[in-house]
DNA sequence: CTGTTTAGATTACAGCTGTAGTCTATTGCG
DNA sequence: CGCAATAGACTACAGCTGTAATCTAAACAG
């Protein structure tokens, strides 16, 4: 809930890293990240201040250094986003955005199935 | 396709215009905007300058002035967008962003059954 | 034709983003 | 205890974004 302000691709990167493992010290979400990023850890660095100050991460001191650990889950912050982007481009609908996907690159039999699961799950559950 | 660069938000609203409408000149696109945004017509221009740079719009003389069309369709767009988010946060799949979706803010009944539909044609497709 | 209006072109400028470098304080090594 | 290494804080700087203002050229009003 205290995330007002926008994750940024760059920050993006350093939460995918955390959300997968917490918490963690500046040097190891380096390490983590450089197979990807390839930053420095003076990038990881600043980048981990701007999420800590965008109520992102919140650290505590551990020793000498910060451990860092996200304030919100992968799975809110998605939420969020699908939400936002629902709303952006279809006014909120999910029909027409699953559409544009399977228009699009197609969805993988198993996406189907698991569609399908999750409709009678959904008209289960509303009756 | 000559859709690279991205756009950003205050694009998106002038792109919305478009979508709507076109081709319109600077003048009208502004005057459409400003319902919701309340923008100058110099933003506006800055905004359809911007958009042209980005290939996003193309622009037509007509007399003394520009006539401004988009070049790629809402449609192409909400694919595009729909797409990066699911790789993004889903690695591609399509089943948990509809469940992002059906858990948070909630389905209604009429997309539910618009989902139904949309599942039965895939299948029928994929046989 | 000349001045005023209006369309577009160029310029502005602060805040955010990507990508660091430098400064300061602490701590482990010898 | 004094110094090198390391953690975090502050600073940097160009490109993008939001939000315009000014400059220039053309066209319409007299």
């Amino acid at each position: 809930m205290a995330m007002d302000k926008p994750i940024s691709n760059a920050e993006f990167q350093i939460m995918d890293v955390l959300w997968a493992e917490h918490p963690l010290a500046a040097a190891d979400v380096a390490a983590r990240v450089w197979a990807k990023t390839k930053w420095s850890q003076r990038t990881v660095k600043t980048l981990l201040g701007r999420l800590v100050d965008k109520g992102a991460l919140k650290h505590r001191a551990e020793g000498r250094r910060y451990l860092y650990r996200p304030t919100l889950s992968r799975e809110e912050y998605a939420q969020e986003e699908t939400e936002t982007l629902a709303d952006k481009l279809f006014n909120g609908r999910a029909a027409p955005l699953v559409a544009h996907l399977a228009d699009g690159r197609g969805l993988t039999s198993d996406d189907i199935d698991e569609l399908e699961t999750l409709i009678a799950e959904l008209k289960r559950d509303r009756k």
